[in-house]
DNA sequence: GCATACCTAGACCGAATGGTCTAGATGGTA
DNA sequence: TACCATCTAGACCATTCGGTCTAGGTATGC
């Protein structure tokens, strides 16, 4: 799981609990496969204080999940690039991250984003927020990139490049219940 | 959708309909989002037919119309790879076909795959159904490389590439509503 | 002390879920 | 005609679903 810097592993409110275990649910069995009563019985919260927390119930803890597996994603982005010499290291070291990461859980849960936001109960809403929170992995990506010394269309083309291939990665990964394709993508792209 | 040609558009059978119907559904919504009263009312088929032609059930029914799906995928492939010159004329067609299916469809399908196997009731059964889907199409496109005139290793390379990077595009097209992520593929990746 | 806002707690509900079961229609064969 | 396998038909069932509601606890301010 992703672990924002914001938020420690000590005993963590009931609003941050429900959070991490949606989370954690959602990316390992869908938003439809997972129930109200699991997530529940995982962060020990009744459900008066789900509905409490989250008025709009299972849909609006989904959203604000994401967020938080998104905020993740981006503090790692930041510190693949952070000391890179080139993108292409920096694209390197953001591929072991994730494919540590992926191997960390048991190899099976799904791209951070995908899986929680693609099936929905309202294909709009959720559909736009999957949008956002990938252009944002792109786009920091392409920042990076371009402090690394590219031009703005090329620094574009790479971060996008990047960012799709890793998506792949990451679904072909977990049905071969194996990190490996993660950790090829830098011999793919820039080998 | 993806309509393998042994399977023309007239009326099918019922056990044919289910399998289009629960396709088009396991596509759209997911495993766990859609009911088998929507299948059963898009196929127009009682409950008793399902359960004669799947006694499993819906996770029966959703191996098969998998199956189904990838027999149209392979299709496509040979298609794209039929006429080509070399590998990266046919990767392009292969592109390009996959894009005007994606806008064929209202643009929100997911891939044909990732969405139907990863929120299964059996993790292990559909994960490893799901895995030899997906090996299949890249070997097959290996095959389409060596005849291409690659040597084994490098047509493997490319084909997982391909393979990996339209899987992911496919997913930021689908959040984006739009098939110009999967039309730019050729361009990133031999342009 | 009291009052107030915030949060926890879980009983309860109608609707929808996947799955079972029996009855009947249908077509081929003798 | 009778017979039998194949398939259609849908009533029915237990369970689970997401969501509502009321009541009780707890911390902080006066």
């Amino acid at each position: 799981m992703v672990y924002p810097a914001h938020m420690g592993t000590e005993q963590a409110n009931t609003r941050d609990r429900l959070i991490t275990s949606a989370a954690r649910l959602f990316r390992q069995k869908g938003y439809h496969g997972t129930g109200l009563a699991e997530i529940l019985a995982e962060s020990h919260a009744p459900k008066g204080s789900l509905y409490h927390h989250f008025p709009a119930g299972k849909s609006d803890l989904a959203l604000v999940a994401a967020d938080w597996v998104s905020q993740g994603m981006l503090e790692i982005i930041d510190a693949s690039f952070a000391d890179a010499a080139d993108f292409a290291e920096g694209a390197t070291t953001f591929c072991h991250k994730l494919a540590k990461l992926f191997d960390l859980n048991d190899s099976w849960q799904s791209c951070p984003i995908s899986t929680i936001l693609f099936d929905g109960p309202d294909n709009g809403a959720f559909r736009t927020h999957a949008n956002t929170i990938l252009t944002n992995w792109i786009k920091r990506t392409s920042l990076h990139a371009r402090e690394l010394g590219l031009e703005k269309a090329d620094a574009d083309a790479a971060a996008e490049l990047l960012l799709i291939t890793i998506q792949g990665a990451w679904t072909l990964a977990r049905a071969r219940a194996s990190s490996e394709v993660i950790r090829r993508i830098p011999r793919h792209l820039y080998g």
